[in-house]
RNA sequence: GGUCCGUUCGUCUAGGGGUUAGGACUUCAGAUUUUCAUUCUGGCAACAGGGGUUCGAUUCCCCUACGGACUACCA
């Protein structure tokens, strides 16, 4: 009984998909990829109260830049159409119905005020559990203990009312996850879920089996979160009559926080420094802005590999992997067990690989980029000879500015530690000659302005390593950066004579001392 | 509280009845370099605890501890 593989992602548009949501997507569409199967995604938004507007939008634009491909959406539409379960509310019902009329469910009329007393007295009467259940049910206002004609009326009079689940006083439920093995679970201490709302909406619980079933799906992966309800979907599937064509389930680890304590969340990001989502979300009532890994700068190849190593290996010595090379190695087998705590540093590390393996012209583009915002102009060769001498030196693409903003506007103000230390009368009688020199050079590049500086340093009787620190400093105003006759190469002889001279009047206190 | 899930270096993890318990990130030291970074070499660092089973347990079983999730007419 081989069926067509087809999993999928289900999210509900409550706000901005975070990383851990975005790692459920990704091991649905890897595992869909790698069995030749269907990635689907559908929209849960049963709970009208909690609609956020745009947050279906982040999604897509999440998902499209992760490089994580939607075979049926709701934008793309697909043969089991519609994919937003508030489109599909009117297939709900009949399911639900089936279900009460098989026994397996019932009519509900009690109001919130009633289900908290309901609460309150089970707390009061010290029971571990309070909820709605086989014994407490007997008690409470429902189709299984009102008189037939009583809850007909109720039912013409229009009078509000959920269906809940009727689940066995005492049942061992078996389930198999692909990742724990068989979990075992009392029915005893599931209660009786509500499947359709006041509202006419199908709880998550129901909506999820129906649309699966409907769908056609094999595997479910999503997370842990869901472990607990999910002896309660196998009721669901076996009371339905649909078992012999369930999915499989695979619950996967949390995302944990990084200093251990609970599941990685919204604040985490402010709170740790990182981002927690994919991409910047401003919150459309509060206006609260959260920073994403797009904006940070991280590229999405490294923020996939990254994200697929947290909580999954492939087994071997490898780390990098492009998005196919995932797909090839992906098996739910290898995904671990065990809630992961986030490691920005890791992402980091991920962010500069994929940096330093790109050919420099392409990295000049983000240089250029943030040249352009500050109307700063620079030739695309130019901005490509400064990526490469920067590339083993930065993490996130903003870096090429910040590490390199030397190039193009020359230093205000000095290392204090270096001037201190290495500036004094002789250094400065080298780069005096230097500068003035430096003009005349028939070829000019990193080579012969090294070779002028050490004949110049033979006249003196001094060694290069004598007015290297002192020399970076008259030109960059830093103690530390790429090969300095490189810069002086790119920056040219005339900047590099002004600088120079910039800074032997500047720093004239320290070659006097 | 109850139910369920989990526990190998600080972190992500490999491994699995007999191993010097391996790698990566971080960190430290050395080498190279005009500096810093890179790179290279090396170091520190782990099987939560207690019982079993066994000739032998980090590995299998049980208990405890700790951590986590769930416990809504939310998903």
């Amino acid at each position: 009984m081989e069926r067509e593989v087809r999993v999928r992602f289900a999210p509900s548009p409550t706000g901005p998909l975070h990383i851990g949501g975005v790692r459920t997507a990704l091991y649905n569409y890897l595992l869909a990829r790698k069995l030749g199967g269907t990635m689907i995604l559908r929209i849960e938004d049963t709970d009208q109260n909690r609609f956020v507007p745009g947050a279906e939008d982040y999604i897509r634009e999440s998902l499209e830049w992760a490089g994580i491909e939607l075979d049926e959406s709701p934008w793309k539409g697909g043969p089991y159409a519609p994919y937003r379960q508030s489109e599909r509310k009117p297939m709900y019902m009949q399911y639900a119905l089936q279900l009460v009329e098989s026994g397996h469910a019932y009519y509900a009329f009690d109001t919130a005020e009633e289900l908290e007393e309901m609460r309150e007295r089970l707390k009061a009467a010290k029971v571990a559990t309070p909820q709605y259940n086989a014994i407490t049910r007997a008690t409470m206002k429902n189709s299984l203990t009102l008189p037939e004609d009583e809850v007909k009326k109720r039912l013409a009079s229009g009078e509000a009312y959920v269906i809940r689940l009727k689940v066995p006083r005492k049942e061992e439920i078996r389930l198999k996850d692909m990742i724990r093995g068989w979990v075992m679970v009392h029915s005893s201490s599931i209660d009786d879920k509500v499947l359709m709302k006041s509202d006419g909406m199908p709880t998550y619980h129901l909506a999820n089996i129906v649309d699966d079933h409907l769908m056609k799906i094999t595997h479910v992966i999503r997370g842990e979160e869901w472990l607990p309800s999910a002896p309660l979907h196998v009721l669901l599937y076996r009371f339905l009559g649909w078992e012999d064509t369930m999915p499989e389930f695979a619950h996967l680890p949390l995302l944990l926080k990084p200093d251990g304590n609970g599941k990685l969340s919204k604040r985490d990001g402010d709170k740790f420094g990182f981002p927690v989502f994919p991409l910047e979300w401003t919150d459309p009532i509060t206006g609260d802005k959260s920073m994403g890994y797009r904006e940070k700068g991280f590229m999405p190849e490294a923020f996939v590999n990254f994200l697929a190593f947290l909580g999954w290996n492939p087994g071997t010595q490898q780390e990098l992997f492009t998005m196919q090379e995932l797909i090839e190695a992906f098996t739910v087998e290898r995904i671990g067990k065990s809630g992961t705590k986030f490691d920005w540093q890791k992402a980091r590390w991920f962010n500069e690989q994929y940096l330093r393996a790109k050919p420099d012209e392409e990295l000049a583009q983000y240089l250029l980029k943030a040249l352009e915002e500050r109307n700063i102009s620079c030739s695309l060769e130019k901005a490509t000879k400064i990526s490469g001498l920067m590339k083993e030196r930065v993490t996130l693409p903003s870096d090429f500015w910040n590490e390199a903003v030397y190039f193009f506007e020359a230093p205000t103000t000095y290392s204090e530690k270096v001037a201190s230390k290495k500036w004094n009368s002789q250094a400065v009688a080298v780069f005096t000659a230097f500068k003035d020199e430096l003009g005349g050079l028939t070829e000019y590049n990193a080579e012969s302005i090294k070779e002028l500086l050490n004949t110049i340093l033979e006249r003196n009787a001094m060694k290069i390593g004598q007015v290297m620190q002192a020399l970076r400093l008259a030109v960059t105003g830093l103690e530390a950066g790429p090969d300095l006759m490189q810069i002086i190469e790119i920056i040219g002889a005339a900047e590099t004579k002004t600088r120079i001279e910039h800074a032997i009047e500047k720093l004239a206190p320290y070659a006097a001392a």
